[in-house]
DNA sequence: GCAAAAGTGTTAATGTTACACCCATGT
DNA sequence: ACATGGGTGTAACATTAACACTTTTGC
């Protein structure tokens, strides 16, 4: 954001009005790759508001919790995680007068990574979860289209310079599973070859098991896990258009 | 955050316990350069919690006030920013129970770049409001030690991928300026002669003004105001130690 | 053998680094 | 003339991109 100060000026010190009630909510954005296509989970919500309309999953914070707990919680309840390993970061949030018609409901916003996971279960305030793609959803309530799309333009960033990517990927995976999430979350082909190498000669951005894969036809692949690194030198960069 | 899902597996649909009672503030880490050093702007704390303490400035959301809203308005009462473009950025959002003795208060943080600006002026819960350089100062009131070096740590990031550094000068502004950004935000030297190029071969980060200006000693050296690049191509990376 | 997918080699284009050298100015 | 920074040239090196080619499997 880059702003043309439109502030008028300096404001006196004054007491400041009493805030007014608020309400904390964490919603998730959970993406994996399910059929060849980026999907994210959505819940149809029961109630109103917005019953019937599909929405991002997520529940109030409940007392004495942090944001992360909170998050890793509402988890928990939408999704089968248990012994899982899975990106979540906090994302942004949100707080537009008016985005919930229930009052001040503050939003936190988590973006979370999974490998292709089992069918979600029913959450609280869900008539019912399910992916979907991205796109292939009419507008989700609240301010959710919004949220999505700032979760879904992170991710695609962070492929880039971290290894984000692998954490779409069921270990042990093959290179070619990894350059799938990257031809996926980009909607770009990559060259195989080429691809191979460079993921190779990033330090610790996946370490071979030994063990290899059959494909359905063709070589066998060597399986990798995830590595130490945190963030990729070189960086694995987008191609460009022109 | 990576995490090994602890979180004991499914829990029912309950009903949520009401949401328990939150205050919502606004925290600015605003940074500038002065004198070869980053700086940022702290305010001592007039009255508790934490009185005499420095803290980054901020204060309370108000009614119907969006974030970034609350945002500009803060920053318009510590600083003079009237009819200046600045870099304003959301940060992250910290709510852990306990970081204000006052109760439930959830601080949605900011990252503002300016360049190096006018003496700030006192704030309405500050007894006194100045630049001091990140690092020279003793511990923060509440978790802001924690806040301040993640955007310090975001700054470093963004210059790398994004024309973040030019927000830190005041327009028009010569090369020599910009490299100096950079090497003060890294804490690294750079080779001017190539920074030069460098910087020329980026499209549309910085475009000349066609005016000069004259050093202490030495050429003449051109002037540029910032250009309308979102994003560096290719990007300005950071030197590897090794 | 053939198809298919994995993986290696090679080369040209591009980007980075180090540093020699020239330019324009004040003293 | 000399010091001081601004700016260009150039060659070694690293990274990327395009694609020919080899490897290992199932059928």
């Amino acid at each position: 954001m880059t702003l043309s100060a439109a502030t008028g000026g300096y404001s006196p010190p004054v007491p400041r009005s009493s805030p007014p009630a608020i309400s904390l909510a964490v919603d998730l954005v959970i993406l994996t790759i399910r059929d060849g296509k980026l999907n994210v989970l959505l819940i149809e919500r029961g109630k109103p508001p917005f019953r019937g309309r599909l929405a991002l999953p997520g529940g109030f914070l409940e007392d004495g919790e942090d944001l992360d707990e909170a998050a890793i919680r509402e988890l928990g309840e939408e999704t089968n995680i248990e012994g899982r390993n899975l990106h979540l970061e906090q994302l942004r949030t949100y707080a537009a007068p008016g985005r919930d018609p229930r009052g001040r409901v503050v939003s936190v916003a988590y973006l979370a990574i999974a490998p292709d996971l089992p069918p979600p279960v029913a959450g609280s305030d869900a008539a019912a979860s399910r992916w979907m793609p991205v796109g292939g959803h009419g507008p989700l309530a609240f301010d959710h289209d919004e949220i999505l799309a700032h979760g879904v333009e992170r991710a695609r960033a962070k492929l880039e310079y971290s290894p984000l990517a692998a954490a779409f990927c069921e270990e042990p995976f093959t290179i070619a599973d990894l350059r799938s999430v990257y031809e996926v979350v980009w909607g770009v082909a990559l060259d195989p070859r080429n691809f191979h190498r460079k993921v190779n000669s990033v330090g610790n951005f996946v370490v071979p098991t030994g063990e290899r894969r059959q494909p359905r036809s063709g070589r066998p692949a060597a399986l990798y896990r995830r590595g130490q690194a945190t963030v990729l030198h070189p960086a694995m960069l987008r191609p460009t258009k022109p």
